[in-house]
DNA sequence: GCCGTTTTCGGCCCGACTGTTTTCAGTCG
């Protein structure tokens, strides 16, 4: 049983005690240990079979250990199931819903029996919600709008997508007659997290801005051309909706205030309430304003982030590592990881020319690829079994590989590489004696992916153990908000990857960001080198370098973990040698052109 | 259900905003 699937079963176990009127800290327990399993890199499986690391976990106990080994055996919990017999379990759909909460669920069941978003639709269109207790007209209003957005939109966007937005929005409240302000966006964008909910601005304005001008500011911003549905209107903030269901919140501040609210608006909820609890511990409080002493008598900081964290006794934790995953515990025993820079890449070992699927020639990608700095790239058409994408035989993947060692561009190596296909049985699809004559062999999986985890692992692990191959690319196959990951049993593939010398990929195309930040982790621990590569398929597309770097960071690697952050030479003799070739060693020995 | 330099019992992060109330509960992030 996957982590993700026992931090279900534990998450629906609190949402149903929540409804069912728990004490706050009964379904909090099991809130948090879902949150920290789903958050876990090992497999919470590996863990609970030695009788006593399950109870090591925080927020773990003798009763939850227990729990949790029996969802392990028979996939289900007693409890959930006993709570399932007094609520069905689509009432837990309905709490997505914007201004639905357990509360209100509840009386929606005693009431009415509602438990579907459709049942609730229906009763809110006939004007049945307003006169229950607690509900009103605008309460049934509300509930109809959230309705229509639970089924129009997916919730979550793609970072470029995120980003744009900001831009835009960035752009707009800027034209504001008069000067303005920072403004900075805070939330999962500034983690670097692979899809993005909502976007969050901080924007300050000075001290001896008058009531009456920060009304118009917050006028001006709610102004926005593209603003579909204002959502709140307050002292502080305001938040709303634009294109596809996306949610802004903009919040208000004064400078002084800007480290705390620069921590509580990046995130992540967990990591915060974390920071609150270690706050505590020391005598303080923390929020959105400041670090004061507990009765908030003194303030202590909350101007900068540096600050509030010195003050925690903690080393300033890098925005990506924001998750409560350990970076509490390291950022106090002074051993955060120095994370990967972009400027610390020397090459991109991933990409395609107009020989297979890309856009533009091996000069032209070289030109670019030496424009933004870098020491060598690979060329890395794809194979013959990728005929959608003008995949090359044996034959003219030789032929390609002469162009490429022909090809030359001042200042820049270019390596002859192929991204060869894993096929369905876990062979590849080109003759080794080819394979040998080339400098870099990535291998990937682009084709029968609807296996089940066991053959999809056999297939990796045969193809791992293959001794051509180098670097596994994109090794889940993922496509973000569209396809999921490949199952398989990721620390096998990571075992065997350590053991043979193979390289994973971390593809920095924003919709794979492929390995995600968990396995880049499984992946370090076990010493598992990783090559940071855009796939590129036209010049622009190195450009995209910067996601997979963030998302590396997200994973704790650092720049000794990275095949590409190398010089050339070591970065030849660092990749697994070939089995009856000495291609790597003749690749270094060849002069940069 | 967990946990302890404030605690083995009694808390459990904290504040903004809305809407339904007439001082506050529910929801959200």
């Amino acid at each position: 049983m996957e982590n993700r699937e026992v931090a279900r079963v534990l998450r629906e176990t609190a949402q149903l005690l929540e409804i069912d009127g728990a004490i706050i800290g009964r379904y909090r327990s099991y809130e948090k240990t879902a949150e920290l399993i789903a958050s876990l890199a090992e497999s919470i499986e590996v863990i609970a079979r030695d009788p006593e690391k399950l109870e090591e976990l925080p927020g773990i106990g003798e009763r939850m250990a227990e729990h949790i080994r029996e969802i392990l055996s028979t996939g289900d919990y007693g409890l959930r199931k006993k709570l399932l017999k007094k609520y069905p379990l689509t009432m837990l759909e309905m709490l997505t819903l914007q201004s639905l909460g357990p509360k209100k669920a509840l009386i929606l069941w005693r009431e009415f029996k509602c438990c579907t978003v459709e049942q609730l639709e229906q009763l809110a269109r006939e004007g049945k919600l307003r006169d229950l207790a607690g509900f009103g007209e605008k309460t049934e209003q509300n509930i109809l709008k959230a309705i229509d957005v639970f089924k129009k939109i997916s919730g979550r966007f793609l970072i470029p997508t995120a980003e744009h937005q900001t831009a835009k929005l960035v752009a707009y409240i800027n034209r504001y007659g008069k000067p303005i302000g920072s403004i900075t966006p805070a939330g999962s964008l500034r983690r670097g997290k692979e899809t993005i909910g909502d976007l969050d601005l901080l924007l300050t304005y000075e001290p001896e801005t008058s009531p009456k001008e920060l009304d118009a500011i917050k006028e001006h911003i709610l102004g926005y051309g593209e603003l579909e549905q204002v959502l709140a209107r307050g002292e502080n903030k305001v938040s709303f909706r634009v294109a596809k269901g996306m949610q802004v919140d903009v919040r208000l501040l004064q400078p002084e205030n800007y480290g705390a609210a620069l921590i509580y608006f990046t995130g992540s909820k967990e990591h915060n309430v974390s920071l609150r609890g270690r706050a505590i511990k020391m005598g303080y409080t923390l929020n959105e304003y400041a670090l004061a002493t507990l009765k908030q008598e003194r303030r202590v900081a909350g101007t900068t982030e540096e600050e509030v964290y010195a003050k925690l006794k903690l080393d300033l934790i890098p925005p990506e590592l924001r998750e409560n995953a350990g970076e509490i515990e390291a950022a106090s025993e002074h051993r955060l990881p120095k994370l990967i820079e972009q400027s610390d890449l020397r090459g991109d070992l991933q990409m395609h020319t107009t020989a297979s699927d890309g856009r533009h020639s091996i000069e032209e990608m070289a030109q670019a690829a030496r424009k933004t700095g870098y020491e060598y790239i690979a060329i890395t058409d794809h194979s013959k079994a990728v005929t959608v994408a003008n995949g090359m035989d044996e034959a003219r993947t030789l032929e390609h590989a002469r162009e490429i060692r022909a090809a030359k561009v001042d200042g820049i190596r270019i390596l002859a590489g192929i991204e060869v296909d894993i096929l369905k049985d876990g062979r590849l699809d080109l003759a080794d004696e080819v394979l040998a004559e080339l400098d870099i062999v990535v291998a990937s999986i682009h084709s029968f992916m609807n296996r089940d985890r066991a053959e999809i692992t056999e297939r990796m692990l045969a193809a791992i153990e293959n001794p051509y191959v180098q670097i596994i690319g994109h090794p889940t196959g993922r496509i973000l908000l569209r396809r999921d990951s490949m199952p398989y049993d990721m620390e096998k593939i990571l075992d065997a990857a350590a053991r043979r010398g193979v390289i994973m990929e971390c593809n920095a195309a924003p919709d794979r960001l492929d390995l995600k930040d968990a396995y880049l982790r499984m992946a370090k621990e076990r010493g598992v080198r990783v090559v940071i590569s855009t796939d590129a398929h036209s010049i622009k597309n190195l450009e995209l370098m910067r996601y997979g770097v963030q998302m590396a960071r997200r994973g704790w690697i650092e720049k000794k973990d990275v095949l590409n952050a190398l010089p050339l030479e070591e970065m030849l003799a660092a990749l697994r040698p070939k089995r009856g070739a000495s291609s790597s060693k003749r690749a270094a020995a060849a002069p940069r052109s």
